[in-house]
DNA sequence: ACTATTAATCGTAAAATTACGATATATAAA
DNA sequence: TTTATATATCGTAATTTTACGATTAATAGT
């Protein structure tokens, strides 16, 4: 197997999944925070900064750039990424579906 | 490969990946919603709640579990899963890391 | 002790993910 | 136009993830 079963959920739940996979490893982690540390854009250093191969952060870059959290222009031989302002707030709000639940009543079990 | 080079990143970065990756499929988070909504424990109807192979539950669950987000009881012949409280919380506040910088100063380029 | 029930574990197949060398592409600079 | 530079894409290997049938383990009830 190895394919979800996207079918047995609903669209939000799939939405979430979809979202909490694209911060589902640090690499990418590094390159968010990264885009959010400099005010500007960044173009190409992301490689250097992070210590992995330039395909790999290239293949990390567009996996962002899918879910719409990043953003990329070409500029001369380089590119410019920068978060995605407005996508990036409709993650967040995704994302509080599961994670602002009420935790008042648990815990009174188990 | 297919291994994460872990040693890259900040231990940090890498607990936020990892609190992401649990949440980074369907049916776990179909799991804790429906260990929210009930407010006491729930046994093993999460299996017939969600369509999935029981075993495919139970390997769900597990890693849940191993993350801390949820804790279980033997009752009987039945387990009692519920929300970890306090890993809840901490869990949030590590997404936060990323999730709340700042958004102000973002998309006046690309 | 035997039987039924519930959940975990084992084994395994299919697919997805991670990583990177090699190569292609695209733009700038000479 | 040739050369240099930056990034994307291709191909591929190792690993991890997802899913489930079969089995095991553990407890409850008879």
């Amino acid at each position: 197997m190895g394919v979800t079963k996207t079918e047995k959920f609903t669209e939000k739940q799939n939405q979430v999944a979809r979202m909490a996979k694209a911060l589902a490893h640090p690499a990418r982690i590094a390159i968010l925070e990264y885009l959010f540390s400099i005010d500007s854009c960044v173009c190409g250093d992301i490689v250097s900064k992070i210590g992995l191969a330039q395909p790999t952060i290239s293949q990390h870059l567009k996996e962002l750039k899918t879910v719409g959290l990043i953003k990329g222009n070409v500029e001369g031989t380089s590119v410019c990424y920068c978060i995605h302002h407005d996508n990036w707030l409709l993650m967040k709000n995704t994302l509080s579906t599961i994670l602002d639940l009420d935790t008042r009543h648990i815990d009174n079990c188990c």
